[in-house]
DNA sequence: AATCTTGCTGATATATCATATCATTGCTGT
DNA sequence: ACAGCAATGATATGATATATCAGCAAGATT
């Protein structure tokens, strides 16, 4: 990643979370900005290690776990919680309103895709677990794939 | 459950087990059984819980793990990797071939429907992960969503 | 500016989920 | 009966996550 597009999504990160009246602080952007930088998605503890060596600090797990919650309710990271881990929000510099994420999960390199799959397939499937009796309440999917250069 | 359902069931799964050559002992069978009989999904540490319990013996989880890989490995359980719980399959005892596994997951009562998507929605969504350039492995979902008594 | 309030972080403990490894038991086929 | 292999026991440890209370820092109120 380009360190002017870098800049570009945590300028934004920061305007959204003036929106909200949340504090991206110097540590929780600096968590942000380790994750969008990762090629693949990071466990709590992977973040705590990172972040530590590329700052000679010494921040808890605990931390971690407590920044990943701001910045997932502030919608600039997710859980994937097939792996249990975390990764960056791929659509925080666009500007149009954020679809449901859907994740392609290479098994072979761990890489991650983020896409939105077409509408009319959410409301097939929103219908389908209609008629079975049930409301869906988030239909975020995690697909287990193969991806392009794995393949 | 009615108990000439449930004998129905250990004996299709008994079969299963004959017919790949995997040997459903008795502990594994008192593991399914309880499986079957549970309403909600149940972590490992659960199982072993109430196992123990109702046995007055004291199998150490990590048999229970073992066993569930079993059990997974004959398509008699599966995990639901968004929880890490795991629940009994729901068509054991159908004759069909097994379909990939769609799980609706109530938020509030933690219940579990296992469904089957039609096969066009499946097809779209593989198209779809296709055209991201990947290529769908396991098109297992796990769907949250508020089952009708909830709701 | 001093104080207050709130939210962020530190620190420690503990709960929960899962795997590694080696020893022992017990079926199964010869 | 015996050898071989599958299943289980036993113990240790790793990995993921939450609870709780104390201290600190930044903006709000006076």
């Amino acid at each position: 990643m380009k360190e002017q597009q870098l800049n570009k999504i945590l300028t934004k990160a920061q305007d959204i979370c003036n929106h909200s009246g949340g504090r991206l602080t110097t540590k929780r952007k600096g968590i942000l900005e380790l994750m969008l930088l990762s090629n693949v998605p990071l466990s709590a503890y992977e973040i705590t290690d990172k972040y530590n060596k590329s700052t000679d600090s010494s921040m808890a797990a605990m931390s971690v776990y407590r920044i990943l919650d701001f910045l997932e309710t502030e919608q600039l990271v997710h859980k994937l919680s097939s792996t249990n881990k975390y990764v960056a929000c791929s659509h925080i510099a666009c500007s149009h309103s954020h679809e449901i994420p859907q994740f392609l999960i290479c098994g072979k390199c761990q890489s991650v895709k983020e896409i939105a799959i077409a509408k009319r397939i959410a409301d097939e499937l929103e219908q389908e677990v209609a008629n079975a009796g049930y409301k869906l309440v988030n239909s975020q999917l995690e697909l287990q794939c193969i991806c392009e250069k794995c393949s």
